[in-house]
DNA sequence: CTGAAAGCGCTAACAC
DNA sequence: GTGTTAGCGCTTTCAG
């Protein structure tokens, strides 16, 4: 097992002291390194094939080149966009990205929080399950490392977010316009901001025009709990629609209509909410909202990397789908 | 800006000396630590809300408690997967898990080997794009960092993966038994030994009947080139089936065949391979096969920890679905 | 059973 | 412009 080359070796060989070399490392080439200085230290390094490790500098910059994030589940596709752009922005920029997954528990997250202090990283994005353990990430703060919250709000914390609640509103505008009337709407879980935010902005549109829903349930962000809970409503009540709080959900209500014997879009529009990747192999096509999971992520590592962490909303889009079509008034 | 406090001053305060707490800490409590000693020290760590600095300990050790894993796109489910089982098991055992998404590119792969020599790591799950470059492998190796190759295999290397030659046999024979006979097949990039093992699997229970595919087309594991694919050889040939090399490009064959007018499974039948989560929704319900994507994560990652490296081929599962069923003989 | 001391590899004052 | 020096916080011989 063999040790790599240190700092000194490559100054040794270069001829210069081991600051030197830092310097050339670090691009603090003073006002001006002579260059034949910086040749020689680059030479050396090239030839010694040394890399500076990141240990001792973390240990000595009290900093280290990495970023993390902390989010509820990676095997979500949303959450694995996200991440995906805030490894690419730290990957350019030379940092390592730490990925935390909190498996939708806040001990678990608040664990992580600890460990990400203890590893004192650059900043953390954070993607909270709930409200995050405050404690933890004020000791993140006292000690420098920056935490931008993503996707979802927690107030008192800077966040990258989507307009959830104009996206909503936008969505529920939308199928008024192709002619439904009465709307169910199947919610998120009620401690989500993104839940509420979209639960407001479909009842925004309703108000708008003196409507009213014919249901809202609040449910989890699951597919099974879609499922069930636009069974009950469907046997319970006359309804056009459904809109439910997030693409996977969607389908869950799409199963549930065709298992009812309820033809989608005829006898039955349905809306979702992400336009997650997956979601393009359902049929009929969803109609849906994109909300930017990868640029989320690629905003909130910017931030964190450029050291100016502030709130930012992004906006969003809507994508006509095959499950919500015109019809006629009835 | 407060700095977290020191293993100098939990001995301060606990009355002893720095080593004693090193040695509570990480359970070199010698033969017999004094039990009133360690309390003493276990008290003032609890009273300080003391965490060792990650840095220190990995620059001392030259060892940092980080895995990583890197694939070619934490955005596919099945890697995402993969990634998660290799976290949890890494979270258990107190390490961090560092994300190293190569975009499916050997040349970011290389740099992320050399990062991670940098980072001394633990260990390395690899699932690596093509061939990876073995020069940046065999210096991970003599710096004592590990590496285990995960899902696609590399001569040379101890892998991780699941038993795809044997996977692809039994699905075919189970086409076969339901009666499909003019069987095509469209397989991965012939560079990924995933997609030959599928392939030779299915060349075997063909050859042991005797029989041979109406054809065969190497494609990237996508989407597009699956169904453009499958576009092209229905046009083109006489068959009762399209097995393809995974769930995604299977799913390609589908609305190819759905816009070509051909019924599944009635006029075709279609499987595929991994039984990723979101195939699922799809209707009619995917025939495939699963491949244990988090149980290969969880192995490779506990082989890490423990240093004992060795191949392992794990088992998978036929799950029959909608998109075949039994057909009359023509 | 516990303490003293050295040093991991790097950076940042401070000299010159 | 470049070298010298002093640690960052931890672990680990080696003493005692």
């Amino acid at each position: 097992m063999i040790r790599q080359p240190t700092i000194r070796q490559v100054a040794a060989l270069a001829g210069v002291s081991p600051s030197t070399v830092s310097r050339v490392l670090n691009g603090n080439d003073g006002q001006h390194m002579r260059p034949a200085t910086r040749d020689r230290v680059l030479e050396a390094i090239h030839e010694l094939d040394y890399t500076p490790q990141r240990a001792a500098r973390s240990l000595r910059r009290q900093r280290s080149q990495v970023l993390a994030i902390l989010l509820p589940d990676i095997s979500n596709p949303f959450f694995a966009l996200l991440a995906r752009g805030v490894e690419a922005v730290a990957f350019d920029a030379g940092c390592s990205t730490l990925i935390c997954d909190s498996d939708n528990l806040v001990p678990k997250e608040t664990r992580y929080l600890s460990l990400l202090l203890a590893e004192r990283v650059q900043g953390v994005v954070l993607v909270p399950v709930a409200q995050p353990d405050r404690d933890a990430i004020d000791r993140l703060a006292r000690c420098g490392v920056r935490v931008v919250v993503a996707d979802r709000e927690v107030r008192g914390l800077p966040t990258i977010s989507a307009d959830n609640r104009a996206g909503s509103r936008m969505l529920t505008e939308h199928l008024l316009e192709l002619g439904y009337r009465q709307i169910a709407y199947i919610a998120g879980p009620s401690d989500v901001s993104t839940a509420n935010d979209r639960l407001a902005g479909f009842l925004d549109a309703l108000r708008a025009r003196n409507m009213s829903p014919v249901c809202v349930r609040h449910s989890p962000y699951t597919y099974e709990s879609a499922y069930a809970t636009a069974k009950a409503i469907l046997a319970r009540s006359v309804l056009d629609a459904i809109v439910a709080a997030n693409d996977l959900m969607a389908v869950g209500v799409m199963r549930a209509a065709e298992e009812l014997g309820r033809a989608v879009p005829d006898d039955l529009g349905v809306a979702g909410f992400d336009h997650v990747p997956w979601a393009a192999f359902v049929r009929p096509r969803l109609t849906t909202v994109e909300v930017p999971a990868r640029h989320m992520g690629t905003e909130a590592a910017r931030m964190l990397l450029e050291g100016s962490v502030e709130s930012l909303l992004l906006p969003v889009r809507i994508i006509p789908g095959e499950t919500c079509s015109r019809r006629s008034m009835r």
